[in-house]
RNA sequence: CGGUGUUUAGCGCAGCUUGGUAGCGCACUUCGUUUGGGUCGAAGGGGUCGCAGGUUCGAAUCCUGCAACACCGACCA
């Protein structure tokens, strides 16, 4: 490709709403440009990258037995009214009418179609284990589209689905799932990690995210300094100290603490250690219990995990925090002032909090907080349970070493669905022996535009992109100086160029009659990973000179062996 | 959905307090100059100042309403 004949489209200056770095260089190296909030449209530098990703996802689907096909983005209500996620699924779904007033949505996600599909074309336990999946745009309407393609509201996805008579058989194609995306991830060249997951609102059972990690990351994820162990913070289990609590050595006193709001208050004003506080958080109690609210009890220095939370019996799913005047009508107290000793609904508090001893709480009457708390002495424990988040140190669930935590972007996410979606919509086939049976799903998403960013993330520095070769608009960037002052040059630059697209590679040949630091920013700025500079100086001695994008290194090149030089340097990269 | 803020050339911004010919930098076009890391000079094109209404002789500027966008929070595969 010729930039003459092409859209180069970068930009000196970063636009002022782009905050995390592969949205400004994205939108700087002429990848994307923004039609509407959460919407993009790909330039053509910008979709051979995303064509990179989706053919590295597509062998690999194919080799993992997986086939591919094409479902409608258009999707009508009645069959989300039979899975019951019209209804459950929220503001999300962006739903539709068309001329004759029939409800349709826009496709977040294909189970439903999926299944609609294979319930009718799928009648025999002969024809299973089956995978099916697609590459394909995704609508949905995101609370807050942000950081470019990152968290857009339109994105390309690639989704699987898997179809089997057992558990057994979902396992297995899940196991092959799982290392199919590991291979995609190495293929991608990209920093990555499997980690345990919730299964969210897609429900489910089994469940990994593939995460790449990177400083803007919107996960924490908690890895074991010992053990491969990972998972999302969200899912990973915080150990029950193995400690009692210490013995009480303070008086249960009730103190004015009329300026202390929050626990930083607490802990300024009265020189107490953070740990020997604890916060009380109020929220919508479930059905199952007798009372409007529970509060939720954790260390001063922890954080609640809310879907740790809603998870509880006691707890309604989703979980609802109580508004300012609800806490006010139920402790009598404000936010500020509220604690453990007389409450008057239901407690759970923390394994962490359970084991502290001569602690510090509000006492539910406005500015007063009760000092030297000892759990069994002055009030008795309440339920216990896991409700916070693990934070770095915590000893790892898996037995081994401490948690530490990094940041992650989601790009991949697997699940064993189980038969959540056949049975409400009756997929099943017969069995050997004639019967009916439900079938068992998974199901397998890999975020294509979402990782076209998260590449970026991971591969930068102040010039601009520094693409794995995977991954790589062009290979190879030829950059001729002052080409239209020299027969030479151009003679040289157009004979290397023809010689390596003879080849099957991708160059990108700067015929712009531009100064050389013109050529040379937009070529690092866009990421190609091979050079080659082309002047009258080093012609003179018949060379050209070769840089790696990757590495800086530079290499004088005889122009005869230019070519075979480059080409190595593609095979071996 | 709440809080805050923004909206003036393709992009980044000034002008608004105190109403009176719409500006700057980058980008773009043409010419010249320069040529191994975004040169320098000259000339040029490009605007219903977010939209609608109001006040006024006169509104980018003051008032009212609306919209879009962004950031923080809540939410979220």
């Amino acid at each position: 490709m010729r930039t003459s004949q092409y859209i180069i489209a970068t930009l000196k200056e970063t636009p002022s709403d782009a905050e995390v770095i592969s949205h400004q260089l994205m939108l700087r190296a002429g990848m994307i440009r923004r039609l509407a909030s959460g919407l993009y449209t790909w330039l053509p530098t910008g979709l051979k990258v995303v064509r990179k990703v989706e053919q590295i996802v597509r062998e690999e689907m194919d080799k993992a037995g997986a086939l591919e096909m094409l479902m409608p983005v258009v999707q009508p209500a009645d069959l989300w009214e039979e899975s019951g996620r019209w209804q459950e699924y929220g503001p999300e779904l962006l739903r539709i009418k068309d001329r004759h007033n029939r409800d349709f949505a826009l496709g977040p996600t294909h189970e439903e179609v999926v299944t609609e599909f294979v319930r009718k074309e799928i009648n025999s336990y002969k024809q299973l284990p089956l995978s099916l999946y697609q590459i394909q745009t995704k609508f949905r309407d995101e609370v807050r589209p942000r950081f470019g393609v990152m968290r857009s509201r339109e994105f390309v996805m690639k989704d699987a689905y898997s179809f089997h008579l057992s558990q057994e058989s979902l396992q297995q194609t899940y196991d092959k799932m799982y290392q199919a995306y590991c291979n995609i991830f190495e293929r991608l060249g990209l920093d990555f990690r499997p980690v345990i997951a919730d299964t969210g609102s897609i429900g489910g059972d089994a469940s990994h995210e593939f995460h790449v990690l990177a400083e803007s990351g919107e996960d924490d994820i908690a890895f074991s300094t010992e053990s491969s162990f990972a998972a999302n913070i969200e899912k990973a289990e915080a150990l029950a100290p193995k400690d009692t609590a210490d013995a009480a050595t303070q008086e249960l006193t009730l103190t004015d603490t009329p300026n202390a709001k929050t626990i930083n208050d607490l802990v300024e004003q009265f020189s107490v250690n953070i740990e020997k506080t604890v916060k009380t958080l109020i929220v919508k109690a479930s059905d199952d219990v007798d009372a409007e609210y529970i509060a939720l009890v954790v260390r001063g220095d922890h954080e609640l995990n809310e879907i740790k939370a809603e998870k509880l019996d006691e707890v309604a799913s989703p979980l609802e925090m109580a508004s300012e005047e609800a806490i006010r009508d139920v402790m009598g107290a404000s936010a500020g002032s509220l604690g453990p000793i007389n409450c008057p609904i239901p407690v759970i508090v923390d394994r962490a909090a359970a084991v502290a001893s001569d602690f510090s709480a509000g006492a539910n009457v406005d500015g007063k907080h009760y000092f030297g708390i000892n759990w069994s002495r002055d009030l008795e424990l309440p339920t216990v349970a896991d409700i916070r988040n693990v934070v770095e140190g915590d000893p790892s669930p898996c037995g081994e070493g401490t948690i530490t935590i990094k940041r992650g972007i989601e790009v991949g996410h697997i699940f064993q669905l189980g038969t959540k979606y056949s049975k409400a919509m009756n997929a099943g086939v017969l069995t050997e022996t004639g019967k009916h049976q439900v079938l068992e799903m998974g199901c397998y998403g890999i975020g294509i535009t979402r990782i076209v960013a998260a590449a970026i993330e991971q591969n930068h520095d102040k010039f601009g992109i520094k693409w794995p070769n995977a991954l790589a608009p062009f290979q190879v960037a030829i950059v001729p100086m002052n080409m239209h002052k020299s027969h030479r040059i151009p003679d040289i630059a157009n004979a290397i160029y023809d010689k390596l697209v003879a080849k099957g590679i991708e160059v990108l040949f700067d015929d712009r009659k531009e100064r050389p630091g013109v050529m040379f920013n937009d070529m690092e700025l866009m990421g190609i990973p091979h050079q080659i500079v082309i002047g009258e100086r080093n012609l003179d001695n018949n060379q050209v000179e070769y840089k790696s994008r990757t590495t800086g290194d530079k290499e004088l090149l005889d122009v005869d062996d230019a070519v075979d030089f480059v080409l190595n340097q593609i095979k071996n990269a």
